[in-house]
DNA sequence: ATAATCAATGTACTTCCGTTGCATACTTAA
DNA sequence: TTAAGTATGCAACGGAAGTACATTGATTAT
């Protein structure tokens, strides 16, 4: 418990108990969620605290936001040592159809693009929807 | 524009008066349009009608929907011969963050991914984002 | 310790987009 | 020409994102 503390203190974020609490889970459950889903697990607290978690986790760089294409804002957490930022470090996503459920692969990179002149990337968003692993077997 | 005509009974949507004036839309503008850029244009016909319009398109595998990361559905007309629906013909996407325009990249294919086992991915979504060729300039 | 200050949370409201139900006009086929 | 099917228009709903303002809670300086 005391390694979220520190990790929230690290990159800047007051460790509250509601921060904590959202820390916890997202880290419990290994896939994105959406506010909607924080929502519904802490049903006591109001929705516009947990939206700004959300958004304040985001902008220190504890979680990324993932588009995998439902058109609702998904979150994960963010490896240690993540950066986010550099193209490099770019994962993939995975948007399973059946079970709705969307994971980061961690392990697979964006590969790199050549873009026509003129065009500059800064970021890179690449979502494969298909069957899961869980729900393929 | 009897080709529009010919495009859309092709493809089984009738061609009304409606229909070839959008479908003559998005193929001047070159960008990937949304809703509510369709509504300004034709701002006498209904909004429904509009979005009707779009989703038979889309049916009808006339036009395509791009999830370009601003939770806002953009259409583009197919290319002649495009089949969406294969892997290998998965064009990629590009979102100018200072325009806030999209643009299909035909030309540019998404890579093969090397997924882990038990993922079967039936469908690819890339979308670069930064600064467009016109922005650039 | 207490006041003052800043951050976090709660309440309420707004806006935007996507979507659906139902009524009406139009087109095609019998 | 009537009937059936399709397209359009009107109205309303619902979900999600976002914002303004009040209130509580925590931290710092006096």
């Amino acid at each position: 418990m005391k390694e979220i503390e520190k990790r929230l203190n690290d990159n800047g974020v007051r460790p509250t108990a509601m921060r904590i609490l959202i820390y916890k889970y997202m880290a419990e459950k290994e896939i994105a969620v959406a506010l909607t889903n924080i929502e519904n697990v802490f049903a006591k607290a109001d929705r516009t605290t947990l939206y700004r978690t959300l958004k304040t986790f985001e902008q220190k760089g504890i979680v990324h936001q993932i588009d995998d294409g439902t058109h609702i804002s998904k979150f994960a957490l963010c490896e240690p040592g993540c950066n986010c930022e550099l193209e490099q470090d770019l994962h993939l996503h995975f948007h399973c159809t059946n079970c709705d459920e969307t994971v980061c692969l961690t392990e697979q990179k964006i590969p790199h693009i050549n873009l026509p002149d003129g065009y500059v990337a800064e970021d890179a968003n690449l979502v494969l929807k298909g069957i899961c692993e869980k729900c393929s077997g």
